[in-house]
DNA sequence: GCCAACGTTGGC
DNA sequence: GCCAACGTTGGC
């Protein structure tokens, strides 16, 4: 299968572009959106590349590059009473919930901010310009990517 | 902190 | 299967 495009939200409070800089890899649990399992379920692939996105940031934007490093696996914290991503339907021979792990790629030196992506010419299909649009784990084109990535790179420039 | 937009739940 | 109520996301 022909590797595949995403992108990956996260609020920087609770994981960042940064930490994972730190950490080189990371799991992905607690996702409890049905489409954004289903991405991860069924259609990521190691090697897979993601633009990591934080939301609820200043400015909100894609701060980095990450890559799949593992396949969908049960999200064991589903599991777990009494944490916060506990869900008591999912049980180990039926799980619910699943999680990939991500491995770091790149740090921008400044956050691409959404208003970047929604005056970039190109970039107008992307879900995550749309309104509305919540969904933490979409699919993106190659094409999209790369405009992000040498968006991303520019500031490079600028910055030294 | 506000609130619009959305996904999910549950009554019927 | 409809849809109102609810909780959450996430930009601002």
């Amino acid at each position: 299968m022909a590797k595949r495009y995403w992108l990956m939200k996260c609020e920087p409070s609770a994981y960042s572009i940064g930490d994972l800089a730190r950490d080189r890899d990371t799991s992905w649990e607690g996702v409890r959106n049905f489409q954004a399992r289903n991405f991860m379920r069924d259609d990521m692939r190691v090697g897979d590349a993601v633009l990591f996105y934080a939301s609820n940031a200043d400015p909100s934007g894609v701060s980095g590059l990450a890559t799949v490093s593992k396949t969908a696996y049960p999200d064991h914290f589903a599991w777990k009473k009494r944490h916060k991503y506990f869900d008591a339907r999912s049980t180990k021979d039926n799980p619910v919930w699943f999680m990939v792990d991500l491995g770091f790629v790149e740090q921008f030196p400044a956050t691409v901010p959404l208003a970047t992506l929604k005056a970039t010419s190109g970039l107008e299909d992307m879900k995550v310009v749309q309104k509305g649009s919540r969904l933490s784990v979409q699919p993106a084109t190659k094409k999209e990517y790369d405009i992000v990535v040498r968006l991303g790179r520019k500031t490079n420039k600028a910055v030294g």
